[in-house]
RNA sequence: GCGCCCGUAGCUCAGCGGAUAGAGCGUUAGGUUGCGGACCUAAAGGCCGUAGGUUCGAGUCCUACCGGGCGUACCA
């Protein structure tokens, strides 16, 4: 049992094992017995892990849970990796970790290296995220770059989870706003060739469009004009969405973000593709219905609160119809048996309908998890600057990497749950850049480097260190934080609540800080972590060498770097 | 109107039904000439929106209400 990742279960299999053989003595009434829980106490004198088990038994046994805690401590088994439970008031049993179990995840760290704290949860199965998917007719703006950071680091965290992952971004290269795009984009584009023309009163009136349509007219000169009166040319649409795709594609690299697949709407509607077979699964299972000229899906026989219209009818696909066939492709096609959807929360009145569409397709809608995140309220000067692709000003994402950076505005934007409305004052965010908690965990990493750099100055390494010799409480402190890595990796990829991460990252640095000022304190400089006893110096190399690749692997997690140098 | 999300320290936010509700920033008082001070220690600061309820135990679950956001399209 040297493994931190299955230290938890481990405990719980002891406690199990506890009870048994206190029911087999007669100390312990034989009732149901709930789940042997074991967590982590929130206050660290309380031990490494805690049961409340008898807390959660003492009416079923009809007695008092300190007795039953007592009972069950009493026939606790012996065990290398935790001392003898304690038992506390009111009824909780606390475990405390040996130092040389301790010792041993040093090791166990070190060898494991980048793979650290990875688990088997999601072993052989093939799971999506698809994030961010604006619509190509606009920069990316602030509140893109939150569904960037928790989609990426979501995607990260399963993969670290065990699971195979593809991370994607469904191109909106299809229906209305894609031509209320190509209305606006020949618009400018009309104006700069001298013509009067104006902009769709439903169209995009920002700046970049016009920038948009110079480019267009610098590569292709005139060749898009028409005669007065004509649309614009389907040519001329498909270029500029494919620009703004392009644009956006920059911003993400930018911002650190790498999609493995770039879906396209448009992709869906070919001859005998993905539209006709999922329209056809809907129309076999009886879930279409045409009425008032259009084609509905007939949702609300499955317990929508109303039917929805799948084709419109003028003839043309909704946007619905696109996502039923886009999740058949998901599900059915490529078989994934995870599918998460990052979603902005302006979105949410889709969820349901389609989750149901999802069932009447065919597939588990259960394995459909569709993560919504809050807008985000920007700030300047405490003045509200509303985000608004159709309104005239957006404070697009690359503005905000060139303020604040990709790391800290990563960081920011993860440190809040997304279920939680979030205020982004960009006037603090610049003030406070140098005082920022991202600068704080990093920092920390680069002092580990140089720790590591200032002993290979002096001819010394972690190689060969015995970490037996790691005794100090502040060590061990500093590895039993390393040791929670895992946990919150797994509370992650259960909940799909990426916030744990950045405040975990905080607490491992704190960890880190305290262990090395911990030297400083004791008065003596000597007393260090390179001192002049050599073994012991590369003891703590080694514990040093752990608690980097620890930091490192929160660090990529979450899409940051780990710098060796500030 | 109905539905969903959110209301926790001065500010921005964490908190799986369990032990004295936490962090960063800000404020105050100390430490530290360093293997990086972008550091450490401590203090002050809370009727966890309000009122009921469930439970041995509620910031956490349920109900109502108040406040903020979003949705309620043959837009996406």
């Amino acid at each position: 049992m040297a493994d931190a990742r299955t230290i938890r279960s481990h405990l719980e299999g002891l406690v199990a094992a506890a009870v048994r053989e206190a029911v087999a003595a007669g100390e312990l009434p034989d009732v149901a017995v709930p789940a042997a829980s074991v967590e982590r106490p929130k206050d660290p004198a309380n031990g490494d892990f805690a049961s409340t088990l008898p807390l959660r038994m003492a009416r079923a046994a009809m007695r008092p849970p300190l007795e039953l805690a007592q009972a069950i401590a009493k026939h606790f088994p012996a065990d290398p990796a935790v001392e003898r439970p304690e038992v506390a008031a009111p009824g909780f049993i606390n475990f405390r970790l040996t130092s040389s179990f301790l010792q041993a995840q040093v090791e166990h760290t070190i060898a494991l290296g980048p793979g650290f704290a990875s688990l088997a949860l999601g072993a052989g199965k093939k799971a999506q995220v698809e994030f961010v998917s604006a619509n190509p007719t606009g920069p990316l703006h602030v509140g893109n770059g939150r569904g960037a950071a928790i989609g990426d680091a979501l995607a990260s965290v399963l993969e670290a989870a065990g699971y195979e992952i593809e991370r994607e971004y469904y191109v909106n290269d299809a229906g209305t706003q894609t031509d209320t795009f190509g209305d606006t984009l020949y618009a400018r584009y009309q104006q700069l060739a001298g013509r009067a023309a104006a902009i769709p009163a439903d169209g995009y009136p920002g700046e970049y469009m016009i920038a948009l349509a110079r480019t267009v007219r610098e590569r292709e000169g005139d060749r898009f004009l028409r005669e007065p009166g004509e649309g614009p040319p389907a040519e001329l649409n498909a270029l500029g969405i494919e620009l703004m795709v392009a644009q956006i594609r920059e911003t993400l690299a930018r911002f650190g973000v790498q999609f493995e697949r770039w879906f396209s709407e448009k992709a869906l509607y070919g001859a005998g593709g993905v539209y006709d077979e999922a329209m056809a699964v809907l129309r076999a299972g009886g879930h279409l219905a045409r009425r008032e000229g259009a084609l509905w899906f007939t949702s609300s026989e499955m317990g929508e609160e109303k039917d929805n219209v799948v084709v419109r009818s003028d003839g043309r696909p909704t946007y619905y119809a696109s996502d039923i066939a886009y999740h058949y492709d998901k599900f059915i096609r490529r078989g994934f048996s995870l599918v998460i959807d990052v979603w902005g929360a302006d979105h949410h009145g889709h969820v349901s309908r389609l989750k149901t569409a999802t069932r009447a397709i065919g597939a588990d809608a259960n394995a459909l998890h569709i993560l919504l995140y809050q807008l985000v309220t920007l700030k300047r000067g405490g003045e509200v600057v509303r985000l608004s692709k159709r309104g005239g000003e957006i404070i697009t994402l690359d503005e905000l990497i060139e303020e604040v950076g990709a790391d800290a505005a990563r960081f920011f934007f993860l440190t809040r749950s997304p279920g939680a409305q979030m205020d982004f004052d960009l006037d603090l965010a610049v003030k406070q850049s140098n005082e920022n908690p991202v600068y704080y965990v990093q920092y920390a990493h680069a002092r580990l480097a140089s720790i590591l750099q200032r002993a290979a100055e002096q001819g010394l390494g972690p190689d060969g260190g015995d970490v037996a010799l790691l005794t100090q409480p502040h060590e061990l402190a500093l590895v039993r934080e390393m040791m929670r890595l895992v946990d919150i990796i797994e509370t992650v990829a259960t909940t799909f609540e990426p916030q744990h991460l950045p405040h975990y990252a905080m607490e491992l640095a704190t960890a880190f800080h305290a262990f090395n000022d911990a030297f400083k304190q004791a008065g003596d400089p000597g007393l260090k972590v390179i001192t002049p006893d050599v073994e012991l110096s590369r003891a703590r190399l080694r514990l040093v060498l752990a608690a980097k690749i620890a930091l490192a692997r929160v660090l990529g997690l979450m899409g940051m770097s780990a710098p060796e140098r500030m």
